[in-house]
DNA sequence: AAAGCCAATTGACTCAAATCAAATTTGGCG
DNA sequence: CGCCAAATTTGATTTGAGTCAATTGGCTTT
């Protein structure tokens, strides 16, 4: 949110050793590409709450998130918020036709991620088809999910909705590192309730109905699933 | 809807000719690839009602609208649908990475599609990195569309619903055949609703509001608009 | 032109989620 | 530790959109 300091690693990386390198947008590219790829990219850190780019704002970056989550959303003229998605680590963002950005990004909690300047970055692709295949992959990824997600806005129930959070936000972390056996929500409430196009008070209502009949724990920071089943049950309703 | 006849063109169709040539995918073939195009796909017709593929169903064709309208939409186990786009000539349909549609396509009245076997178009791909450019920009604008879409499913109001998708739909079909001073609304009420989370009651009573505010005019089929800029303020809102 | 059919409209009523308003809990920090 | 500010929860009430139920209108069929 206020503008702050954003460090920037002196250099010293290596994408070789990079814990999204197996299935960010580098997946694609082999030993030798990735060698010059290396130059092209450099980590940011980013503190919470701080903003890595705002919706019109001039593309003149992409985004490999490192480590982290982001929040990413869209703002009405009277500041109502839609948050369109959450990003982990291995997402890439920044692309669009326009040359600005057609959403806000900021950081929740620290993160990290890798910047690429567009201009340069659009002159690697070029010539490695194999690269622009995998951004394709990625944005077809994406579709694929915010058509999902239009189905969940336009209807589906609040329960349902919070319930198919819970579902889809475990079950990219469990790609990610594995069964957890408690879920961590980094997000604020309001950030749920904004994702799931709810307030703040139904969300928080519908974690407590959850809790009093057994089906979640509320802990610090996130929730357990008690009976993932009956979750699975509410959601697919 | 009902599984029924398609006409298949015996052939004789030139894509030099093809009336979505310059803005569709192969908009970024030269003369000599696109001879070479035109023997890969085949002009379908569909007539009204008619599903041209399922959520699901394995995908051995991807479609390039030539002409016509077509829904595209997801169901819920329980029969509820949401829309999540209505497709118009110069689409691209298919594209996904599981080898499944991952939403179901009808006609909304007449439609001719160019079909493509999957196969042979993904080797016609290949080598040709500017026709997955192409494609590339295409899946990214409908992204951006998307993103749009969920802003309208879980924030706005009946009546900003309604006004935004009377300006976007007018948009689409002024860049496709120049300004209209009436807006044919193909689809029915229930398919405006189920694209809007509505319900077709309340679409319909909105109509009607607008119409007796002097804001629209409700004609058979479709609508014309006295006051495009209370439109657009109610859409901005 | 009457009957039948489906889509759309209109009206009365209901309800899920929003809004308004406290009360709590949590977290940061001197 | 204790205090303030923010986030979350909880409660009371309102309301926008949904549901249920006719009615109307346009076409097609006969």
């Amino acid at each position: 949110m206020k503008p702050s300091v954003v460090t920037i690693e002196p250099n010293g990386h290596f994408c070789s050793d990079c814990a999204v390198r197996d299935f960010a947008v580098c997946s694609s590219l082999d030993q030798a590409e990735l060698r010059e790829f290396e130059h092209l990219g450099r980590r940011v850190h980013f503190g919470t709450g701080e903003t890595v780019f705002s919706e019109e704002d001039i593309t003149t970056s992409f985004y490999n998130l490192l480590e982290g989550v982001m929040r990413l959303y869209k703002l009405l003229p009277d500041g109502r918020r839609q948050i369109v998605g959450f990003a982990l680590p291995g997402d890439f963002l920044g692309m669009n036709l326009s040359g600005r950005h057609n959403f806000s990004a900021d950081a929740i909690g620290p993160v990290t991620v890798c910047q690429f300047a567009k201009a340069p970055f659009g002159r690697f692709i070029e010539d490695r088809p194999h690269l622009l295949r995998r951004i394709n992959e990625l944005a077809i990824r994406e579709l694929s999910q915010a058509r999902d997600h239009m189905v969940l806005l336009g209807r589906r129930s609040a329960d349902e909705k919070v319930a198919t959070f819970l579902l889809g936000w475990r079950e990219r972390l469990f790609a990610l590192k594995g069964l957890p056996d408690t879920v961590p929500l980094p997000m604020s409430r309001q950030d749920i309730a904004d994702y799931l196009g709810l307030t703040i008070e139904t969300v928080s209502r519908t974690f407590t109905k959850l809790e009093r009949h057994g089906t979640i724990e509320i802990i610090h920071g996130g929730i357990s699933l008690l009976d993932p089943a009956r979750v699975e049950a509410l959601a697919a309703a």
